[in-house]
DNA sequence: GAAAAACCCGACTAAAATACTCGGAATTAA
DNA sequence: TTAATTCCGAGTATTTTAGTCGGGTTTTTC
């Protein structure tokens, strides 16, 4: 039950990418030294946000990556599913879905009442918080 | 992102625990029939249950396992955190506690709001749900 | 008292996931 | 051209997971 490095370094290293690429596009050179990440992990990342459309990118010369839809307009659950794939910690609670291995028994999977319920608060947190709250925020402090 | 098996099936053990065990204790061989885990597996997972208080064992032939109150007083989250340690995908979400490595940068780790509010609806999950709630539910579909 | 049935404990391990690194190719501004 | 960049695919060390295994100890029943 641990968010990964993916997810964590990738919310920070695109908060970044919303504060600091307002003007022009920011190279990951910059979002390394600020971040403290590697360059070759957070072109992992990258590409990872630019598949889902979140991000652009710009090659060459004074090129880097900019933000593809204001940040009002992108939840933190967009990024984090960018870059982690599904954010649920458990599969199995579907309602009609993948029947799980081990999910027989008498109890008819009664858990599955607790997986829905950490899944949907999960989701509905991070779909609730807005890169363009935590850019504001994150001006404010400096 | 993915609750371990330690918790999943631990659960699952443990809701039969509660279900089967209102008469007499509960032992291992029978969980391990009803829900297809190794009783070796289960040992391990009781011994954490044990050791915060939670599950009460009886030893001996016909002996076994009993939970140690009432269902409706013990959450779920009381048998995740005694099965799983913690329960909180990130860290670094505390107030004034430690200083996550890389939490440095000029944002001022402003996706620490995320984490904590992450963290805070999955406990808050967790900890509204009660274990009789969902033995009712199992007792229903019988 | 002996056997059976249960719990108890620690070490071990195969497999999977994680968290990266590395080398080189393509692109573009100056 | 050269240097700064993104782009791409492999490769790999480390850590975590998900158990198994073997050998106890304790308690109860007969």
């Amino acid at each position: 039950m641990k968010l990964s490095t993916k997810g964590r370094y990738g919310l920070r290293a695109f908060i970044d990418l919303a504060v600091w690429g307002e003007e022009e596009p920011v190279s990951l050179t910059s979002i390394a030294e600020r971040q403290g990440i590697s360059i070759s992990y957070l072109e992992q990342l990258m590409a990872k946000l630019k598949k889902s459309g979140l991000v652009n990118s710009i090659r060459g010369v004074n090129g880097g990556y900019v933000i593809a839809k204001p940040a009002g307009e992108i939840s933190v659950g967009d990024v984090l599913r960018a870059l982690e794939g599904d954010i649920t910690p458990v599969e199995c609670a579907g309602i009609g879905s993948k029947k799980a291995v081990n999910c027989n028994g008498s109890e008819h999977c009664v858990s599955k009442i607790v997986w829905k319920r950490i899944n949907d608060s999960i989701n509905d947190t991070v779909d609730s918080i807005y890169i363009g709250e935590l850019v504001k925020e994150s001006k404010k402090e400096q």
